[in-house]
Formats: structure tokens, C-alpha cells, sequence
DNA sequence: GTCCCGCTGTAAGAATTCGTTACAATCACG
DNA sequence: CGTGATTGTAACGAATTCTTACAGCGGGAC
């Protein structure tokens, strides 16, 4: 199941309860340069999505131990990573409300390893470059970041400034609004050595942040805690 | 061709050249609330190209006058929208070939309009950040529970928070009200280890949600333990 | 240079979350 | 009723996270 994988590829979780399709799938994804994870049981592949951020998850409808829809729906919400459904069903009443319940593509078995590849490559294409960005001011809940002249001005016109440090975190929020960012991936995204203690200063840093946001600590708004799982920022974001 | 459609709305470029399929997409997407507009010949599909920046451009690959790859390979580069074929060509290679190209989607003729919408719905919403276009939040019984925000509202808009552990609970509940969850549903669904003393962690979890949702224990309204089988959420429940 | 000041990581103690344990309450069944 | 199984909940404790205090570092100002 895990050969010794480059970490700086994408990485795909394979949710199917029959091993021949995992096999094939995981098979033609490491051809094709990705990381692959597997699992049989959608209750493992809970627990380990706390751990690993998957890019992609490639979800089999007929699961035995869960509703599969529901569980799509969870990911959808939780997660930010693209969301295929494979599935023996073919109805388009299966792929509608598949694709409105949150999965950003349908694939109907029995199916090709190529198109799923180039399926996959899709979702990333357009998760990556929307990742580039190159806009230096945002705005949000009544405040707009100016992350050139590392400033943020209330709605009133009051302006703060925030660090370099500050806004590295703020940024990462920013960019992904309303999904689950984990402690892991923070410390990926902020160039953090994966040290034992630099974890604390991650958690500084947001509590700083928190402060200039003007949290009310018992009941942040804007950047939500998920004990044991990572942080929400919540909000409509406008990049400009 | 343009009705007068509201500017605010997502705009949807139609390019084929059979008239009939034009209409049809139209007709459903223009129902489904998007804004569109049609083009029979890629020529005067790159000329508008230029005024209106379309958010999603649906396209047949099988034009009279241009190679629909080229293209579609320009519009990937070029534009920012999102880029789906609508082709008759089936084959696997097909399908590969236009996504490499930089396509977002593929979709087959015959085509159910109803899917084209789903897929289209798909794609803006893994491009607009922060527009939750999935169902996050449920009312039952006076109350909204907000699952991105992890807040209860009352029906006086008394707000309280709840964890992540009795949001995961809450939302089991809520995805199938009155009809009984068993135990070994829940600890498999919670991602319980299946071991012997999870299930006491999960009548604490249920007992902490039921003293947050104000039950009264001796006579529970919404969450009834169904001796020796379960539990079963009861209300009428309307996610939104 | 020296002083000053803001930024940033570390450390320590408080606060929160959540599973476990222990015991009380309830139910099924004779 | 009595008994054993099942469920509810309070209390405790481990893990995790928040906050405050402090020290090191670096960049100006003089």
C-alpha cells in the first residue's frame, strides 16, 4: 500500500471495497506520477483524512459500512480536496445529485484508468492555478487586507498593521476560505520546519492574529478551531 | 438569443452548431438560473470572447469551421472560464486528448441537460472561494444548526456553539431523522474504533448534544433511545 | 557604537475538548 | 418486585490548544 512515495507529488486517496480496483487504480495513478493512498473502509479513510490532506479523493459509491453520498457530502464541506465518485451507477439521477451534493466528477465503471488520470489532472489543473495568485489585497466580513502595504483597514477606515509572519497566515486563510486547513499543512504552507515545537508557534501566531481580528476568544468568528483536526477561517472572501 | 437576463448571474458561452442542442442547453440553463449566450461558428464565439469574459464555456468539438481541440486548447490558456466538450466522439482517447488539452469536463452525446447543469454547478463552485454552495446548515424543531460555522441557533437567534464530536452526532441525525441509527451504525459512521468501551464515549456524546439542544431527560422530543436497538432523531428536517 | 523598538519563537500555566470510569437510573423479563 | 442488561450522566484525566510573559534578534535613529 505505501512504497516509498516522492512527498511533493499529489497525493489521491482510492476509497473502493473491492482490492482488484484499488490495485488498478493506485497501479495507473503511480504511473502516472502520483501519491496514492488506499482503503477498503470509508471508517479508515475517516480517520486517516485527520492525518494526510489528500488532493484528491476518488470515492466508491457502494461502500458497505456507510452511505456514500453522506459521506461525499461530509467531504465536500470538510475538505478541500477534489471529490471524484466512481460508481456502478449509471443513472443521471445518480450523477446529479452526486454532483450536487458536493463531488466535482462522476465516473461511471466499469471505467478506463487513462480518463481517470486525466480526469484527475483536470481538478488539479484548475485547483493549482487559482492558487497562484497574484491579487494583494482582499476583503472579508468588514475588513480588507493589503498584503502589500501589510495593513488592514476596518470598515470604519481604521487601519492596523499586521507582520510578515501574520500575514503568511492570513493569507493561507484566505485563500481557502471555509474548508478545513490542518495543523500539517500550515506548517508545509508557512515553510515551518516539521519541528516538535514549532507547532506552538503556529498556534501563536493565529492567537496574534485572532487579536488584531478582534476575536472574541470564547467565540471566534472568522477562524475556527476543529480540536484534533486543524482550522476553518470562515467568510466570503473577494481577492482584488 | 438574449433575453434580458440578470448580470449578476454566472454566464454560460454556448458553442455547437446544431441549432436544436443550442436551444435545448438554453433553454435548461437559462431555467437553472444562469445567464447564456449562443454561438453557431467559432468565429463569432472568439470574437464576443473578447467583450464578455463567459465563467463557463460549453463546447462541441465537431464545428464546420475549426478544429474544436485548437480550440480548446487556446481557451484554456487564454481564459479563465471553465471549459466543457460536449462531443459525440465516445471513445476512451477522445475524452483523454480533450481533457490534456486543458478541458474541465467532457460530456458524451446524447447528453440529459439536467447533468450539464450539475456539471456546470460543479465547476463554479470549486472556483468561486468561499460561495458554500452545498448544504451546510439544517432547521428542525426551532433550531438551525450551522455545521461550517459549528453554531446553534435558537428561534429567539440565541446562538450556541457545539463541538466537533457533537457535530458529527448532530449531522448523523439530521442526514436521516426519524428512522433508528443503531449503535453499531453510529460507531462505524464516527469513526469509533469498534473496541468495547467506545460505545460509553458515545452516549456521552449523545448525552452532551441532548443537554445543548435543551432535552429533557426523562422525556426526550427529538432524540429517542430505543432500548436495545438505538436511537432515532425525530422532527421534520429541512437542510438548506 | 549604543539605545530603542517591534517582531518572533519558546516556555509555562490556564482553558478546552473529549474519552474513560464509576455509579445511578431505566428497562426487559420472569 | 428482583435481577441482569442497557443507558444516562457526573467526575476525572489525558491530550490538545490558547494565552501571557519573556528573551533573542534585527533594523533604524542618533
Amino acid at each position: 500500500m505505501t512504497a516509498d512515495q516522492p512527498a511533493d507529488q499529489p497525493h489521491v486517496a482510492i476509497l473502493d471495497d473491492e482490492p482488484e480496483i484499488r490495485r488498478m487504480l493506485s497501479d495507473a495513478l503511480q504511473e502516472a506520477g502520483f501519491r496514492t493512498t488506499c482503503f477498503g473502509r470509508a471508517t479508515e479513510f475517516e480517520a486517516a483524512l485527520r492525518r494526510t490532506a489528500p488532493d484528491v479523493c476518488l470515492v466508491d459509491l457502494g461502500l458497505p459500512d456507510r452511505d456514500g453520498l453522506a459521506l461525499v457530502h461530509r467531504l465536500a464541506l470538510e475538505s478541500g480536496a477534489a471529490i471524484i465518485i466512481i460508481s456502478g451507477r449509471a443513472q443521471v439521477q445518480d450523477r446529479v445529485t452526486g454532483l450536487e451534493l458536493g463531488a466535482d466528477d462522476y465516473i461511471i465503471k466499469p471505467f478506463d484508468p487513462a480518463e481517470v488520470v486525466a480526469r484527475i489532472r483536470a481538478r488539479l489543473r484548475k485547483g493549482r492555478s487559482g492558487a497562484a495568485n497574484t491579487a494583494n489585497s482582499a476583503s472579508f466580513a468588514g475588513w480588507k487586507a493589503h498584503f502589500d502595504r501589510y495593513m488592514l483597514v476596518d470598515e470604519t477606515g481604521q487601519e492596523t498593521s499586521f507582520s510578515h509572519a501574520e500575514g503568511e497566515v492570513l493569507r493561507l486563510f484566505l485563500e481557502s476560505p471555509n474548508r478545513l486547513i490542518s495543523r500539517a499543512q500550515m506548517q508545509e504552507s508557512l515553510g515551518g520546519a516539521a519541528g516538535d515545537s514549532f507547532d506552538r508557534a503556529m498556534d501563536v501566531r493565529i492567537s496574534r492574529l485572532r487579536t488584531k481580528l478582534g476575536e472574541d476568544p470564547k467565540n471566534p468568528r472568522l477562524i475556527k478551531t476543529i480540536y484534533g483536526a486543524g482550522y476553518i477561517f470562515l467568510g466570503e472572501v473577494r481577492w482584488s
